[in-house]
DNA sequence: GCAAATGGTTTTATAATGCAACCACACGAG
DNA sequence: CTCGTGTGGTTGCATTATAAAACCATTTGC
């Protein structure tokens, strides 16, 4: 069975096809945080979590599997490694400012099962305001004069061209 | 996809981990959309694609998976089939309210992008409001009472029991 | 009817995932 | 120091998902 540039050398790369130079802000966000694993780990993060084996317990993942994200989201920048904070010799993975910043991604899926997941009854938690224990209101985008707006109140422009400052 | 199931005790050999039953609306989320294409086949939906070939057009994706996951977003209710606009005997894959629902998903992993990413000036467009043209703002949570909250402002509490219908 | 386009499926190869076993190091007790 | 145990991984191997390309059935244009 000849296959198509087998064993001579030319070996064809079928990889897992990656967004890393895309234009698009959405593929480029993906390309990071876009797997099943990571957005978990980002979540129990935020809830406090920093120990490998406090990730391998809640999450029930493989460990091999964990370690490979783990390290992936400290490239990214999302996670950073901290000595332990109490004390220990061992290493936490605390979130970094752009981790802390994808709550808000967080909090648009979690609003979107409670809309239209089927079986809405089996969520078993709420987000809420912590001063009054009220649910929060669903994610606003606001024009810049602060009008709410819906999908069809926006539309896509080509980025403007970087100012050049005048020789600083 | 991952299969659906293992938590009604048809489990079989269940090898990469559904979060079908999970209690957790992220996780719920990332089981219909948590792959990496489903997210961008849903931003193309929205921006008006509707055909097979479009999609795999604009993508640049194998056919099979492009058609597994279209498959998939049908079973999930986000994507409908219908036929085709233009009087063809072809069909087209439409979004559902649900699947328009998606959209602020889209915003926020997009602002993720502007605000964290390391080579900002690579993302192509911006989005904004298309009454003035002006970029919009950041997605805004807010409690009922209409103040802003960022992360630590908000908790989770136990979603509370359903309210039972006084019977008859 | 025939060629090309459309919308897939099948085949085959590679990469990711998951489980279990293994291993290095830290730490505590004796 | 040595043993035993917990933590934090890595390594093998099997299974699954993804990918590219070939193939195929309809539909459309002519």
């Amino acid at each position: 069975m000849p296959k198509p540039g087998g064993r001579d050398g030319t070996e064809t790369m079928v990889k897992r096809t990656s967004f890393a130079g895309d234009t698009c802000p959405i593929a480029r966000s993906l390309e990071a945080i876009g797997d099943w694993w990571s957005l978990l780990i980002i979540r129990e993060a935020l809830f406090g979590l920093r120990r490998f084996g406090e990730f391998q317990n809640k999450l029930g993942m493989a460990k091999n599997i964990l370690a490979v994200r783990l390290r992936s989201l400290v490239d990214h920048g999302i996670l950073a490694t901290a000595p332990a904070s109490d004390g220990s010799a061992y290493q936490e993975y605390v979130l970094t400012p752009k981790g802390r910043g994808v709550f808000p991604i967080l909090v648009a899926l979690r609003q979107w099962s409670e809309e239209f997941d089927d079986n809405p009854e089996e969520i078993a938690t709420v987000l809420v305001d912590r001063d009054k224990g009220r649910p929060v209101r669903k994610l606003e985008l606001r024009a810049e004069d602060g009008r709410v707006l819906n999908m069809a109140d926006t539309t896509l422009k080509p980025r403007p061209a970087p100012r050049r400052r005048s020789a600083g």
